[in-house]
Formats: C-alpha cells, sequence, structure tokens
DNA sequence: GCAGGTAATTGATTTGAATCAAGCATCGGA
DNA sequence: TCCGATGCTTGATTCAAATCAATTACCTGC
C-alpha cells in the first residue's frame, strides 16, 4: 500500500472510531481517539502503520517487550497467558475497533500476556514509545487511555468472581447474554464470533464441560447449531442477568423479565 | 484535626509518597503523586481530607456511585465483589500506602466492588470529581494513574490465571514468595498481614482447602505459627517461582536457588 | 480468670468438573 | 467426491476440592 494511501485509510478508519456512536456494553464510552485535535492525532500517528496477518498468527509473545498498541480494523483477537506447564488462560476475546497492548504498554517490562488472531486480521499498529509519549503530553488521550484500561480491569475482576462463584452453565449463560446484548438485541438470533474451545478457557472450563453446560441451556431454550445461537424468546437469557449487567438489558424492568418480576435468578 | 494540621500531614504523607524510593513488588514503579508540581498538588488535594476508620468498616458499597478515592495512610483493606448469592471474592488486599477506587473512578457508572477495612485504618480521601477534573488538566497525574491502574490489572490477570490453571498450594506458596519478597528479602520470617480466611478467598480457595494446602507446604520447610510463617532457609520458596516473579526475587540466577538450577518447579 | 464468640484446624463425605476415551460432524484441499 | 485434519459432542471414570460436621485454639470484653 503506497504511504499516502496508508495515511488516508487510517484517517478514515480514525475518524470513523472518534465520531462513532458507541452503544454496545463491551464499548460503552470512551474510545482511543475521541476527542483528540487533529495535531495530536498527527503526531500520534506519525510512525504507525497497518499490516494485514493471517489466522493463528502470533502477535505478542508473553515475556517479550511491548512493541505497539495494536487497533483492530478488521477480524478478531485473543490475548491469553501460557503458564509454566504449558497451559494456557484465555484473557480477551476482541474484535473490531478494539484495542490491545494498551494496558501492558505502561505495565513496564516484559508484557504477562502473549496475543494471537483468531482469524485473518487489519491492525493498526502504533509504536509503543509513541503511546507512552503522547499520552505525557495530551491528557485527553491519557485520559482515553484510562478508561479504556480501566474497562478491562473491570472485565478481568468480573472474570475472577464469576470463575470463582458461579456455575459454569450459568458462566456461559451470563456470556451469551452479553453477546446478545452487544449485537443485536432484538433479534433473537446470535452469533457466536469465536471457537468454543477458545469462549471454554476464557470462562474457565474444558471445552467438555462448556458443551455440557451448552445441552443444560438448551432446555431453557436457547438451541446452538454451530456457531448460531438462536434464542426461543427475549427473556430466556434473563435468568443469568446480574445487576451490573441488567443496566444495558433491553429488557430491564419490563414486566416479563422472569429476574424483574420474581426477583430471583436461576442456577 | 484542625484544619491546618490536615494540610500539613497530607503534605507530609504526600511528599513522603513522592519521594519514597519504591522497591517492593507490589509498588515497583509509580506513584500517585510522583513528580507532581507543588501547585498541582495544591490543587489536587484541595477538598482532600483525612478520616480514621475502625475495623471491618464498610468504605464502599457495590452498587454505590465511587465518591472518593483512597489512599492508606495507616491500617488495611481489602476490596472484594459480593454476587447475587452473597458469595463473597475479594480482589485486592492492601496496606499503607496503597491507593483504591482509582481505576473504579474511571470506569464510569457505579463500582463494581465493595471496600472494607481489614483494621482500624487512616485514610485520606480525595474527591472522585476532582480525581477525573485532574487527571485532565495535569497528564503526568493521569499517566500515574495509568501506571498504577494497569499494575492492578496485572495483578488481575495472574489471579484469573492461577485460579484456574494452578493448584491450591501452588497458588499459596506462591502467595507467600510475593510476601518474602516484599517485605524483608533477607528475614526467614514473614508475616501475614491479613486474615487467613481473606486470603484464601483471594487465592480463589476455601479456608479448609488453605489449612491443608499450609500442611503440604509445611513438610518443604515453611512453618506458620498464627500469622508468622519461618522459612528454613532462603530458598524454600523457590519452587513457587514464576518467570514473572524471578526478576524481583534476590535468589534470582543464584546457584542455590532450586528452580534456577534444576529449570523445573515443584507442585 | 472466665465466658462467649470468632477463626482455624482436622476428619469424613459428597459432588462437580476434569480427565480419559471413543465416536461424530464439518471443512478444506486434493 | 473422498480423504484427513480439526473441533465438537457424548459417555464412563477418577479425583480433587467443596461441603458438612465436630473440635480446638484464640482473642475480647466483662
Amino acid at each position: 500500500m503506497p504511504e499516502k494511501a496508508v495515511e488516508l485509510f487510517i484517517k478514515n478508519f480514525v475518524s470513523n472510531q472518534r465520531l462513532r456512536k458507541i452503544s454496545s456494553s463491551q464499548n460503552d464510552g470512551g474510545t482511543l481517539f475521541g476527542g483528540l485535535s487533529e495535531s495530536s492525532l498527527q503526531s500520534l500517528l506519525e510512525n504507525s502503520h497497518i499490516r494485514d496477518f493471517g489466522s493463528k498468527e502470533g502477535l505478542v509473545q508473553q515475556g517479550d517487550e511491548p512493541e505497539y498498541l495494536y487497533s483492530i480494523m478488521s477480524g478478531s483477537i485473543k490475548t491469553l497467558r501460557y503458564n509454566t506447564e504449558g497451559k494456557e488462560t484465555t484473557i480477551r476475546m476482541l474484535g473490531c475497533g478494539e484495542t490491545f497492548m494498551d494496558a501492558v504498554i505502561f505495565m513496564g517490562g516484559q508484557s504477562p500476556i502473549s496475543a494471537e488472531t483468531t482469524e485473518a486480521s487489519t491492525l493498526l499498529m502504533i509504536p509503543a514509545e509513541a503511546v507512552r509519549r503522547h499520552a505525557l503530553h495530551d491528557s485527553q488521550f491519557a485520559c482515553n487511555l484510562l478508561k479504556i484500561v480501566t474497562r478491562h480491569y473491570k472485565n478481568a475482576i468480573q472474570q475472577v468472581d464469576s470463575i470463582w462463584t458461579k456455575s459454569p452453565s450459568h458462566r456461559v449463560g451470563q456470556y451469551f447474554l452479553k453477546l446478545h446484548i452487544d449485537q443485536d438485541s432484538n433479534s433473537l438470533d446470535v452469533s457466536l464470533p469465536f471457537q468454543k474451545s477458545t469462549v471454554a478457557n476464557h470462562l474457565g472450563m474444558t471445552p467438555e464441560t462448556f458443551s455440557r453446560a451448552l445441552g443444560a441451556i438448551k432446555k431453557l431454550g436457547v438451541n446452538v447449531q454451530q456457531d448460531k445461537l438462536s434464542l426461543r424468546d427475549a427473556y430466556v437469557l434473563c435468568h443469568f442477568c446480574d445487576p451490573e449487567t441488567s443496566s444495558s438489558c433491553p429488557n430491564y424492568n419490563s414486566e416479563k423479565c422472569p429476574l424483574c418480576t420474581h426477583g430471583a435468578s436461576c442456577h
């Protein structure tokens, strides 16, 4: 891609990100480039570039010094950790518009996580040093980062406590509810954007247990065919609602919602 | 306490924080007030105050709008989450010099966690709104926050993967190693700064399992009497070392360290 | 010093999810 | 169209940690 075209491409992508009316719960409030002046953006992205990656390509290796902040222009990525015995833990699964290595850059030292593509992807790469420098010069940018990183932190907290206190089927149900809200809450069809084994790992269970959990949830009225979920009605997933998701749930306070009316959740 | 005295007290505490040569792994790099100008500090702390709290007092309730950023002047605190069934998950356990609600303030909306004292404590309280406003005006302050929040995030990631991939005794050993390094690595005596049941919960296990894990570790040469650990020698905890802690381990690369010489960890 | 309450330990039992193992779809490529 | 690889499902078994239950130790206030 010629220099000029790259610049133009970045510009389009970035302004999309800046203007986009964000409504999904994942991206609720706060984007990397929001509220930045033209000149600020210019200097931030000076040495950035765009690259295409194949599926299942390693982007960052745990233990490496982080070199870039990545923003996903298309495709999807997961971040994960390998422990000493080689077991892996999926930390995040992310898609278009999301960023990663944003937090790691500010941790100092080696990256505690790896990152790899889960399908062919196009990524915007901003040099780590540029990000750090820019955060010190533009406090709006620093605050954008703060919002993003704290959101990650919140998700990690939820991940800890759901692994530790909730049953496998409950975790799966909650994940499905989030997917449902993130995608089109009006549609009864939801698609799984990641491999089941990846989701299972993210939820702290084996693929076998995940599969069995699907069986349990099917009885409630959630059918799973390949990577497509179809809900019997809009309220089947209400069983898995918790105070945190309720605020973004379209059914919240609806008289049909079993949780809101009966005040109890199912196990 | 009269107005003037409070101001003086804050000033002393804060400059201590700013100048302190931080070496413990918990606080490695980055303090809230580091590198801030006098005038910047002044405006940040304008409406801050100091308060004493009793033991086991609730400071923040999950679901409340966060009102303050807290910095611990003395005592200790834990942050935790209650899930719908009332089960709790300890997220952080913190002592003097550490801050909390720092991340929550930037998440927007209600706090996903509660906070309570684990002993009588004195806390510096900075109004949330002042923190947010100040972050937008002083990028150095914003970057300090970024460092702190990303450290929390890193810890949360480690918590997730150790709960999911490591055995209970291994988790306990790793926690002890961190304590050992954080406190005086030269001394063979380590003290448990928190109730065992709290630590157990933080490590994702029941008090019973924690107690049994202590029994297993005792065989390796770690004796536990009440809240005091005593190590047989400086290398007993090396078994629980992982790449992340190794960098701050005083025994790292010592020929006596069983991990470094044999390259294997124990289970 | 003693009583009452909380925390910690220890043992017996249960249970839920990992593991092991086999069979079954699904997809991409020859 | 068939083959092989990979991922998913289902069943049988095992095992580790939660739960249940009882005892002991410990601290606080009287």
